[in-house]
DNA sequence: GCAAGGTC
């Protein structure tokens, strides 16, 4: 319930009438209060954000999660006295993965990871996060998102949004953009409250559904086959595959490259000295340099047959160094891989360990301007004490803090700077910490000032020029010592005065290739080009130094590992520029559109799961070329591996597919024991339509032989039967097919595929056909529909009959029965399906099904489903998935036995209660 | 055993 603003300034003169209209509208709010929960993107977030709200007059209480604190206090929301709940997650909330038996790699081939259903879920590590969430928005009215203004926020505040509408869906949302956690900027959010903007969200979604897809097809393919292919070098590698780490590798193998194919040229150039006592001053040549000898030469000689040097120019004009703009993630890395010796992913575990204990602020951040709110003087202040940099710091609140600013924001953070003072740091903790401090002192002081001296010269028509610097004033190289600037003496010329050089000399030399890439540089060409994030281009190179694509010469510059080059190698001998960055740009301006509402998430899907997907089926049709490119590094003989679609032949041989979810395929498998076997849907969990097949099966293996009795391309499969166990004169070796066909077979084995699945053993578990959907999960396909049918037909094995499309049918095989919930609630003339056996019946199930929760019709892609009711838009235009929703009603797998909460009856939850 | 993105 939410009342508009002029509402409520009605309501405040009809006190009474407005308490009414509330409870009403609101069964959560019994006191009359609103209450308002509030989420950040992490603790430090929600700690300071309800600091400036309640201005420090706050409750703090434990949340599930010890990171995630609490935060309770009074404010007035919209108008109205509220009770303000803040607390928050720790980014993301939820991440997509493969279902069940799907993450085991050779559950399926590689190819089929870009179509099989991927789930949203909560890793268990979160867990705890979520049932704060679950837990505080069950008393709420309203839920404010307070995650960073960024892409990733957004996504991650629907995330949240998810999570708390499952459990109260009449939630109302809204959506606070800060651009930095000062008092100001959160009480103007707070009084500009908006709905949370699902463009941007989905733009997320859409990137992680597609690293994943690809990231994992990729991975597997190439790990899998690379491992036979070369099994005394790569056999227990992980050759990973990843839209970031890849093009980081190419960057280096690319600088590798562009070194061995340099070709060096000869060039020549004059150079004049001055030198009076002890100071030589060189002047250098105009021209710079020459690549033809005989033309130098001449010019060389026409110097020297008159060296007399004519002062054209003397120019004498300030010059400044400037101070460094404030510090911003990138920044701190390069800093430190240069300046300090330390990598980048050091230097984050580091900062990051130095934010957490107070010393320094939020370190990942692409801001490099200091919010007008920050006190600077009082961070100053701080630092009076020192030392070192304690005279400094004086020097800068005396003159007043000039900060220099830079040009980039993220809406999010300030720039890194010192929180508080300390001086007991040890080591790389002290180094780290001291750049940030002088970093952020040199930048409220001053550029250093010289004066920059040009001498301009002629001989004989040729004409030089020298430089000197006289430094005036250091200022903020006082600080810091991380840049150097130094004095370059020079004589006093005067225009017009001729003096005769000590030395003229005509030299030679020869281009040079560039240097192989340090770290810094590898960062500064991944942000140049997009790839990754500043809070993730560290991890990228920690990655391809982990799967050995590169390596470090003289702990300072990169090079390629054989294994890395001979990938990158590999897949450009193919035509595909797997390790160029411009198709992760080409995604990003998909995404940017995605934003902007210009394109829509599902296109952008279909077309790039469609182009790489292209790209996987022809690297397996000509990855010879990737073995031979390896071959030559590794220097290593490739062994023979079958090129015949190797991404299905590196995994388990499918039977058929599978006729209860019609999407997977169902496979064979050996017991956990080893002792027997079963066939099941490779869609486990989702789709648990399994056969076990009797003790008598001693051996079975899929056949490369097709039914040709049945049409599809029904594989056959070998058996092998204890002696003498079967029927009289069947053989104990025998090969055939278990689709119907071979009616004797399928009989002894007790499989009846017309049916979902029969129970051979009575041993085993055999009602297992059911399809569910996770509870705590929201599943996203890609073409293909998730399989819902059979909640129409929870279909045991004892359901034979056959079913129409239409038709609901409860757990004991008959038409289920509509009903209509009488009691005084809120589901009151709610329909809803059950067992038609009268309740006192003794072998009445325990089916129950909400009719409005009906699963869609079969036909169509899902998109086309929107007239469907179960799809309804909520109040901020987005589109919900009804299958989360009807996600409570899968009790009916594994026997749903678990009792209601309220009427303690079997069968359904308390949320679906039809007793509410 | 897989990605990249948040965060602790």
């Amino acid at each position: 319930m939410f009342l508009k603003k002029n509402e409520i300034n009605l309501c405040s003169l009809f006190k009474n009438v407005y308490r009414i209209h509330l409870r009403k509208y609101s069964n959560k709010e019994v006191s009359g209060r609103m209450r308002v929960l509030n989420v950040a993107e992490k603790n430090d977030a929600a700690k300071n954000i309800a600091g400036h709200l309640s201005g420090g007059n706050l409750q703090r209480r434990e949340g599930f999660s010890k990171f995630n604190k609490i935060y309770e206090f009074n404010h007035t929301f919209q108008g109205l006295p509220s009770t303000m709940i803040m607390t928050s997650v720790s980014g993301h909330l939820l991440g997509y993965e493969f279902q069940g038996s799907y993450r085991s790699w050779t559950s399926c081939s590689p190819l089929e990871l870009f179509h099989i259903p991927v789930v949203k879920e909560c890793p268990n590590d979160f867990i705890n996060i979520k049932k704060t969430l679950v837990r505080e928005v069950r008393s709420c009215n309203v839920l404010v998102i307070w995650t960073d203004a960024d892409r990733e926020g957004e996504n991650i505040g629907f995330e949240i949004i998810d999570v708390c509408r499952e459990v109260n869906p009449r939630i109302q949302v809204y959506r606070a953009i800060l651009s930095e956690i000062t008092r100001p900027s959160v009480q103007r959010a707070i009084s500009s409250l908006g709905p949370p903007n699902k463009n941007i969200s989905d733009a997320v979604d859409v990137r992680s559904e597609l690293d994943l897809r690809i990231g994992a097809a990729f991975t597997r393919y190439q790990t899998m086959r690379l491992q036979k292919v070369f099994p005394e070098v790569l056999a227990k590698s992980l050759i990973s595959y990843g839209s970031c780490q890849f093009p980081t590798l190419g960057f280096v193998v690319e600088r590798y490259k562009d070194i061995q194919n340099f070709i060096p040229e000869n060039f020549w150039k004059i150079k004049v000295h001055h030198k009076i006592e002890n100071l030589d001053v060189e002047f250098s040549w105009q021209r710079v340099r020459l690549f033809d000898e005989v033309l130098c030469n001449v010019l060389y000689e026409r110097c020297q047959e008159n060296p007399s040097a004519l002062v054209l120019t003397v120019t004498k004009k300030p010059k400044s160094k400037w101070r460094p703009v404030p510090l911003d993630t990138i920044e701190l890395e390069k800093a430190a891989s240069r300046k300090l010796g330390i990598n980048a992913k050091e230097t984050m575990k580091i900062a990051e360990k130095l934010y957490s204990q107070g010393f320094i602020s939020y370190p990942r951040t692409e801001t490099n301007i200091f919010p007008k709110e920050l006190n600077l003087s009082n961070l100053v202040q701080l630092h009076v004490q020192d030392n070192n940099w304690g005279d400094f710091a004086q020097s800068i609140l005396n003159n007043g803090p000039t900060p220099r600013q830079g040009k980039k924001s993220d809406q999010a953070h300030p720039p890194i700077h010192p929180t508080k003072y300390t001086h007991v740091l040890q080591d790389r903790e002290r180094k780290v910490y001291e750049y940030v401090v002088r970093h952020f002192l040199a930048c409220l002081s001053k550029d250093a000032e010289g004066e920059e001296t040009i001498v301009k010269i002629e001989i004989n028509g040729e004409k030089f020029i020298a430089n000197g610097l006289r430094i005036i004033a250091l200022n903020y190289l006082e600080v810091y010592p991380y840049d150097k600037w130094s004095n370059k003496q020079i004589h006093n010329y005067n225009q017009g005065q001729s003096f005769m050089p000590t030395g003229l000399e005509m030299v030679d030399g020869q281009t040079s290739p560039p240097n192989l890439l340090t770290e810094a540089d590898l960062i500064s060409l991944m942000d140049k080009h997009g790839i990754g994030t500043d809070a993730t281009h560290a991890e990228h190179i920690e990655t391809i130094k982990s799967r050995l694509y590169v390596g470090l010469e003289n702990n300072k510059y990169f090079v390629p590992g054989e294994l890395g080059i001979g990938l990158v190698e590999g897949y450009d001998n193919m035509g595909f520029e797997m390790s160029k960055p411009h198709l992760r740009a080409e995604l990003e301006a998909d995404l940017k559109k995605i934003c902007e509402g210009t394109k829509s998430p599902l296109v952008v899907l279909r077309e790039q799961i469609a182009k790489y997907k292209d790209v996987f089926i022809k690297t397996t049709e000509q990855v010879e070329k990737l073995d031979q490119s390896l071959g030559k590094y590794l220097r290593t003989q490739p062994v023979a591996f079958q090129n015949n679609a190797q991404h299905e032949s590196m995994t388990v041989k499918n039977i058929r597919k599978c006729p209860v979810c019609k999407q997977t395929n169902l496979v064979l498998k050996k017991k956990q024991n080893n002792q027997g076997f079963f066939i099941t849907c490779t869609g486990f969990p989702t789709c648990r339509n399994t056969y076990w097949l009797p003790p008598s099966v001693i051996s079975a293996q899929v056949s490369d032989n097709v039914c040709f009795q049945c049409s599809g391309g029904i594989k056959l499969v070998k058996f092998q039967f204890n002696a003498r166990s079967m029927r009289p004169h069947y053989p104990d070796t025998y090969e055939g097919c278990i689709n119907g066909c071979d009616s004797t077979l399928c009989e002894i084995l007790q499989v009846n595929m017309s049916r979902p699945s029969s129970s051979s053993s009575s041993t085993l578990p055999s009602n297992r056909n059911v399809v569910t959907t996770n509870q705590n999960s929201r599943t996203r396909e890609n073409n293909v529909r998730l399989p819902t049918n059979n909640l129409s037909r929870p279909g045991s094995s004892q359901n034979t009959r056959p079913l129409n499309n239409d038709q609901v049918c409860c757990q004991c095989g008959n038409a289920a029965k509509l009903l209509t919930v009488t009691r005084e609630t809120a589901n009151k003339g709610r329909q809803f399906y059950g067992c038609p056996k009268p309740i006192s019946a003794t072998d009445r199930c325990t089916f129950f099904l909400w009719a409005d929760d009906q699963p869609m019709p079969t036909a169509g892609p899902p998109n086309t489903q929107f007239n469907n009711r179960n799809y309804y838009q909520n109040n901020n235009g987005q589109i919900n998935n009804p299958y989360r929703a009807r996600a409570v009603n899968n009790q009916s797998n594994s026997g749903g036995q678990r009792k209601c909460g309220h009427c303690k009856q079997t069968g359904h939850t308390r949320r679906n209660c039809p007793q509410n």
